[in-house]
DNA sequence: TCAGCGGGAAATACAGTGTATCGACATGAG
DNA sequence: CTCATGTCGATACACTGTATTTCCCGCTGA
């Protein structure tokens, strides 16, 4: 048998390491969303086979669970800055502003305990930001409260996103492409209040609104470490 | 062919609507979770084929969108309150409560723009409390805070009332199981402030730590919508 | 140098999913 | 009585997460 007939030996199997498994886990998922990553494309994506994942992780929950803190890491600052409050808010938007380059990252928020490194760390973060500043309980309370606000805001923002990339049309279309159902709601007189609200409320800027409603909260997170003097 | 040999005739298909099918999956979710929710087993629990589902529900995540709406109404309170404070917190409370009753609300919460005649009333009641207080973009900005709390705070207290479940163990064990882990995080020593708040924070209730955010939060909207006389 | 072997990767298998398509049957019209 | 219609169930398909089996490569011992 000549060199020419003779097949090329099969390519040994690519190593791995999680590592590279949560980094084609995070980039199926930012091309198509969370219902894109499936063990089976995963792995193909590492000319895998499916099972050969199993060495790294247990179940695909354990991948969400990676990918959830690999995320993470994104979300802390390089440095903090002093002042508690710019770095509760910078945390905030830097949440807000990663869910938005991997919008999947909504759907894992506030669905599971971030227990990884990166989760720990912006924990660590928020925590450090207040520390001293009132007793530990508060300073928990201010914390779950603000990260509370910032996981509701961005599902919401994330959510009416997508509702509106799916009718494939600008924000101002939306309500037309819904409408057909909501204006006739509407119109039924029972909802007297959030007509009004459609009809006079100015469509401010997801971000502006998102910032608003942070400050609201940090606001009352101020009012309860310094209280005011009597 | 005798009466005995004849075999009885079909039964005829049970009659179907959306509010049975609803039904029948919002149960199936109780007791399992969304996860346990398949068009089959929802057309079993109704000794429908599966396929029969299609003639009222055009995809499954229709059929999640009907779930959603279908427990918003035990959200509604029967009469609102006039203190608009009373009534966004009893709006909270009662989602809270309803999540707690149906686990896999959690999962759903945020997740999906609520326009269904149920989550429309809710946003209205939310609207409403507020209506005439302030400025209409302000009552938008205050309810969307306070509903970004309400989301977040309850997905989060869901996702470690789970965490607990599933190591099937008491709370206070709970951190003994994920022990060697978080505990080996803590010892390292890169997280100060967390490892004081676990050391040293008390170790209040999901209800009180719930209430005292949603307090905060709304004492931010008494103070925007009533701004104090300078 | 060869036999056996151990281990890791791949292939196969299985039960289940959402949904498209097809076939049969019951019912109403002519 | 016959035929059309439309609804329901059965079947089919591509895909999922995961358990199990098979296979092959490189190593070790003789």
């Amino acid at each position: 048998m000549t060199v020419w007939d003779r097949p090329e030996p099969p390519t040994p199997p690519v190593p791995l390491d999680r590592e590279r498994i949560v980094a084609a886990a995070v980039a199926l998922a930012d091309e198509g969303g969370l219902e894109a990553v499936s063990l089976r494309k995963v792995a193909a994506r590492l000319s895998a086979g499916p099972m050969r994942l199993y060495g790294y992780i247990a179940t695909k929950e354990q991948l969400l669970d990676l990918m959830l803190d690999e995320v993470h890491a994104e979300i802390l600052p390089e440095e903090q800055p002093g002042d508690w409050r710019a770095a509760l808010g910078a945390l905030a938007h830097r949440t807000r502003q990663a869910a938005l380059r991997h919008l999947w990252l909504a759907d894992l928020l506030g669905g599971r305990p971030t227990l990884g490194p990166n989760g720990l760390a912006v924990t660590e973060a928020r925590l450090a930001a207040l520390h001293g500043l009132a007793d530990i309980d508060t300073v928990m309370r201010a914390v779950e409260t603000v990260s509370a606000y910032c996981t509701g805001a961005v599902r919401r923002e994330v959510a009416n996103l997508r509702a509106e990339r799916a009718t494939g049309l600008s924000k101002r279309d939306w309500q037309r492409a819904h409408g057909p159902h909501v204006t006739r709601m509407l119109a039924t007189g029972r909802f007297p209040a959030l007509a009004e609200a459609v009809h006079d409320g100015s469509d401010v800027d997801a971000e502006a609104s998102f910032t608003t409603g942070l400050d609201w909260v940090l606001d009352a997170v101020a009012a309860k470490i310094a209280p005011p003097p009597v």
